[in-house]
DNA sequence: AGGAAAAGCGAGCGAATACTCGCATTATAT
DNA sequence: ATATAATGCGAGTATTCGCTCGCTTTTCCT
């Protein structure tokens, strides 16, 4: 007795058709999510658009929230972010934060549309954890820099002014995305980095 | 001809008794929607937790959406923002900015959990434009401010000032009510209000 | 008092949704 | 070649929701 489930192990896609179909399944919500908005996203819908059917799709995904893959973006920009810190680690604060806000600019730039999806959907695919947990490791990140570059800045409590910084340096990628046009071209990207910069560094030191 | 419709003239509510439905179905949806979120909100348990019928419910809302009361919060805060530039206009940088933070930070701590499911769910019920149009005021109010205070400044254009401003202090108020408990201290907050003062006036100079 | 307008009621309609289940098709292993 | 597992299917189920409509009750006005 106590035998394994034969049939159904109710989940891994283990042959090439059935990783194409999760593909299918996770890019066409995103795709439903950006142009036609959460409402429109409903499991039947997300299967015809994914070429899948229903019963398909609740071999690979449990529930509904589970289609919305805010891991995907967020291990995207997670990975360039983490890579930003290492490469920042020696530079000086000024050099550091202006490379550091770049980063996050560009990163919010990425897919701007699906970013912007993801960030209003957030509160009701229950991904909060998720998500709090990524400002947790970039408020961390952002606490280490700053406690190894104290002779840098004025005496101020590190965990403190990691919130600020990440606050204000989020607020303007953020917003920058959100903004339709202009916001994103060359120049004001470079303007824009070059302010944030300065509110940062000029309230370090 | 062209009589006034005699009976329903579908909406408003004039006589005594029609305004306390009115005010305990806004109530009730607020109440519904801190405490259990949007997708709890239906317009038959809305009717349920105000004492009334869905059948009045309609005589007085055209669609669930109307009932998403974000008009109230925003314009009691308005009023307080308004009230703030006023009184603000010919103060120095220094104490100015101080006193805006002070409100902001205020404002947001108004109804924290109202304020923050509200701020979820505009997406969704299409009251996008008016707070577009909140947003919109406000710079206004920070840019005319800016311009009529450039000779304490350095040289710099008022609309990009105005929009790092709004982003840093808005950032800091928000994620100030996001924060559970300790965030809410009488302590911290005036160490919030030293330090967003710091960075915003550091910026200007 | 009595008639008319205003306010309130709530069963129920139609549409939509998330999800299941029994079966068909395709791949793998021997 | 054949058995077995993996994958795919989609009509159907149960539920929920927004909203209507015919009716009753309350208030107002003269």
């Amino acid at each position: 007795m106590a035998r394994k489930p034969p049939t159904k192990p109710r989940k891994n896609a283990s042959q090439a058709r059935s990783r194409a179909t999760v593909d299918a399944l996770v890019e066409a919500t995103a795709r439903i999510l950006v142009r036609e908005g959460f409402e429109k996203a409903s499991t039947n819908r997300i299967a015809e658009i994914a070429g899948v059917s229903v019963g398909s799709l609740y071999q690979y995904f449990p529930s509904k929230e589970a289609l919305v893959v805010i891991d995907r973006h967020n291990d995207e920009i997670m990975q360039i972010v983490r890579a930003a810190f290492v490469e920042v680690a020696d530079m000086p604060i000024e050099k550091a934060v202006r490379r550091l806000v770049t980063v996050a600019i560009e990163a919010h730039h990425i897919d701007p549309d699906l970013h912007r999806v993801l960030a209003e959907q957030i509160p009701r695919s229950g991904r909060l954890a998720e998500v709090e947990a990524f400002n947790h490791e970039v408020d961390g990140l952002v606490r280490a820099y700053l406690e190894s570059h104290r002779k840098e800045m004025r005496k101020i409590d590190p965990g403190l002014a990691a919130f600020m910084c990440v606050s204000a340096i989020e607020a303007v990628a953020h917003n920058t995305v959100l903004n339709p046009a202009e916001m994103l071209s060359e120049k004001m990207v470079r303007t824009l980095v070059d302010e944030t910069t300065r509110m940062v560094v000029g309230y370090l030191r």
